[in-house]
RNA sequence: AGCGGGGUGGGGCAGCCAGGAGUGCCCGUCGGGCUCAUAACCCGAAGGUCAGUAGUUCAAAUCUACUCCCCGCUACCA
């Protein structure tokens, strides 16, 4: 809760939430969809530290923003509330007091790095120093970079607070801790013979737990937090209030009786790094709290979308926001590619050609084409309103009776939460359209059109009530051009009633995505007005080295510093072989007037044989970050001009031989 | 380094947990068709030793062991 939401965010749990209780809600059933903010915790307090603001008016800014992204791309939150109100707050004292009662806190002294000039206890990452395990230093107090060991504060070695520098001391001070060893066995139990837990879930909570559940140790000495309340000064660690956000804004709903339902199919939405809090932490503490709280019924945990090939990626984890997918393209293209590439198991990495591909051959090749072309067939030929077929033939039939089939696989695959080939299963009805269409070609089969057009737009209107979960403001689209009343999921094979009139006026539902629309080819304007920190400039130009995209990208008006920061050298081709398994790379050794060679990986090999190459001089963009290309790291990028089309692509040369490792200035 | 995941026709995926002819989906390529529709749509074809090795089995993409590649997390974060 220290930024704005980004496509991760909403592939990762807010989206396919939806989907899904859109979907239940379109279906009847009882169903809250309940989210919120998570707003303590000692991130949020660096955070805003850094912004010179209080951690409450870094996160009412934060919430204010995301409240407002997540309308825009109709996320239907029954509520979309946050931790730090006094609802919640209560809540967590409720578990606490019920913990306490059951027997699952106690209370220890230990010692903990307290800084006398700041006057505070230095928890997690309040404190760096010398890792004790490999000796490198800035190591946080949770964790130390440099090999990756978790941490206490206090093993490291010359520890300083990391706000004031000085040398803490230790402090003995009484925390309490959650008894989660008691809790191993059923726990263990529990994810063992739980059937709802996704596979990357159930493999990693059965991971996790083998190696043992510790005692959690609950206190942080903060102010920002919900207060413990018998332990003056001290705060809960924020997974400890989190997840009860749950139960608090179920109970803000005025539904707190869900939870202690056995009818209440809880499932909860989350990315992969959430994975032990929802399958360990979260269902022991339910546990712990007793009174017959029900355990979720299913966890569906998602893999990353990662966007390492993507331009718009200023940095390695910088992400698309919402607010910048929404400004270049309308949400249920968004919410379409999102859930059609769910990285269910494994990490997804995000493309523009791939967002660009699957827009425009799925969602408006097929859906919107044949929204399209079922609108004009009735517009052209029966005057815009649902004919009465005379006599159905066996075809007809099996195309009304292929939506109720279709209905029934999304149904079951949406409730089974596998949303992406749920959507699939969308789009083959869309195509079954087109086929129907195209088999029965009701513009020269003058004697059936009544019946072709009829059955074409039930399909189109059973699309409309497939689609709503997904994306729903086209189903609106879709339903307001047939004239339709919001449908209920049940309503599918209803009829079209002969005689109900269509609207005339309709235009295409989708448009097609063209390569200028891309941010890609707008490069240079996307930057502009954006401050690069120093060193940035190495990633940009460093996805134009795998792409061979050098010519495409617009160029901004950069500043003389910048320019400077490149390095470029002449070299001479020693070498030239083409990756195996690359169709467009060489493995090239260039002598750079370095003591050794460089391997550079260039993208030139559907233009040039190895041969050619060798002897060549070329220039080479020297100090690059190194980046390894399928296996073979590239020390450098070579330059190349390309034509328009990308049909032809020819390096850039020196035109008289020069000594290798001459500047280019 | 630790933890997690992946390697399936040219590209992207599903299938793997509950083994049964390489089955499926999207794109690309090639050939054909249609002209209602957004140069869209429909039909057909080519293309894979399911990363490798060894095992279990009547039977392995699927189970086991090992090996090789790749990726993510271990900053914020789903």
């Amino acid at each position: 809760m220290n930024n704005e939401l980004h496509l991760g965010h909403f592939t990762g749990c807010i989206l396919p939430g939806d989907v899904y209780s859109r979907f239940l809600k379109l279906k009847g059933e009882d169903a809250i969809y309940v989210c919120g903010t998570d707003e303590y915790g000692t991130p949020t307090e660096v955070a805003a530290q850094k912004e010179g603001v209080t951690p409450q008016e870094l996160t009412d800014k934060y919430y204010a923003k995301q409240n407002e992204v997540l309308k825009k791309f109709n996320v239907q939150f029954d509520i979309y509330s946050r931790t730090t109100t006094l609802d919640h707050t209560k809540q967590v004292h409720e578990f606490y007091n019920a913990w306490k009662h059951n027997n699952f806190i106690y209370r220890k002294e230990i010692e903990q790095l307290y800084c006398k000039h700041c006057d505070r206890f230095l928890p997690d990452r309040y404190v760096e120093g010398i890792c004790p395990l490999c000796g490198a230093e800035g190591a946080r107090g949770d964790q130390c970079d440099t090999c990756g060991k978790p941490l206490d504060p206090t093993d490291l070695k010359n520890p300083y607070c990391i706000t004031c520098k000085n040398t803490p001391e230790l402090r003995k001070t009484e925390h309490v801790f959650f008894e989660l060893s008691k809790l191993e066995e059923q726990v263990l139990e529990w994810v063992e013979n739980h059937e709802g837990l996704f596979q990357n879930s159930k493999n990693f909570a059965l991971g996790f737990i083998k190696q043992g559940l510790n005692d959690k140790d609950m206190s942080r000495d903060l102010k920002w937090g919900v207060p413990i309340p018998d332990a003056p000064g001290q705060v809960f660690y924020v997974w400890f209030d989190a997840p009860i956000g749950y139960v608090t804004f179920t109970k803000q709903l005025g539904k707190l009786n869900w939870w202690q339902d056995k009818n209440t199919r809880l499932v909860h939405f989350i990315g992969k790094d959430n994975i032990p809090f929802h399958t360990i932490y979260f269902p022991a503490m339910l546990i712990a709290r007793g009174d017959d709280y029900i355990l979720p019924y299913k966890v569906a945990s998602y893999e990353y979308l990662t966007f390492k090939g993507s331009k718009l990626s200023k940095s390695k984890g910088h992400m698309i926001t919402l607010r910048e997918a929404a400004e270049l393209f309308p949400v249920d293209y968004w919410r379409y590619f999102i859930i059609s590439s769910l990285p269910e198991r494994a990490d997804t990495d995000f493309t523009w050609e791939g967002f660009q591909e699957r827009i425009n051959n799925e969602l408006n090749n097929d859906v919107g084409n044949l929204v399209q072309r079922a609108l004009s067939l009735a517009k052209k030929y029966v005057n815009s309103t649902v004919p009465k077929p005379v006599t159905l033939t066996d075809n007809d039939k099996i195309v009304l009776k292929q939506i109720e089939t279709s209905a029934q696989q999304v149904a079951e695959l949406i409730y089974d939460i596998k949303l992406k080939e749920a959507l699939q299963e969308v789009a083959k009805l869309a195509r079954i359209g087109n086929q129907y269409i195209q088999i029965e070609e009701p513009w020269k089969n003058q004697e059936r059109q009544k019946e072709i057009i009829f059955v074409s737009l039930n399909v189109v209107k059973a699309l409309s009530i497939l689609l709503e979960p997904f994306i729903p403001e086209t189903a609106k689209k879709i339903q307001d051009y047939l004239n339709l009343k919001p449908q209920m999921y049940d309503n599918i094979a209803d009829h079209l009633e002969p005689g109900h009139e269509l609207n005339k006026e309709f235009e295409p539902l989708i448009k097609k995505i063209e390569d200028k629309d891309l941010p890609i080819k707008n490069e240079g304007q996307q930057q502009q007005g954006v401050k690069e920190k120093p060193g940035d400039a190495n990633a940009k130009v460093k996805s134009a080295a795998v792409s061979t995209e050098v010519g495409k990208a617009a160029v901004a008006a950069v500043e003389y510093d910048d320019f400077a920061k490149l390095k470029f050298k002449v070299g001479t081709i020693k070498s030239a072989e083409r990756i195996e398994g690359a169709d467009k790379l060489f493995k090239l050794t260039v002598d750079v007037g370095e003591q050794n060679p460089r391997t550079l990986a260039a993208g030139i090999a559907e233009f040039y044989k190895p041969e050619e190459l060798v002897g060549k001089q070329v220039i080479v963009l020297a100090n690059l970050k190194p980046r390894t290309i399928r296996g073979i790291e590239s020390q450098g990028m070579l330059l190349a001009s390309e034509t328009e089309d990308g049909k032809r692509v020819k390096f850039v040369t020196v035109h008289e031989e020069m000594p290798p490792g001459s500047k280019i200035r």
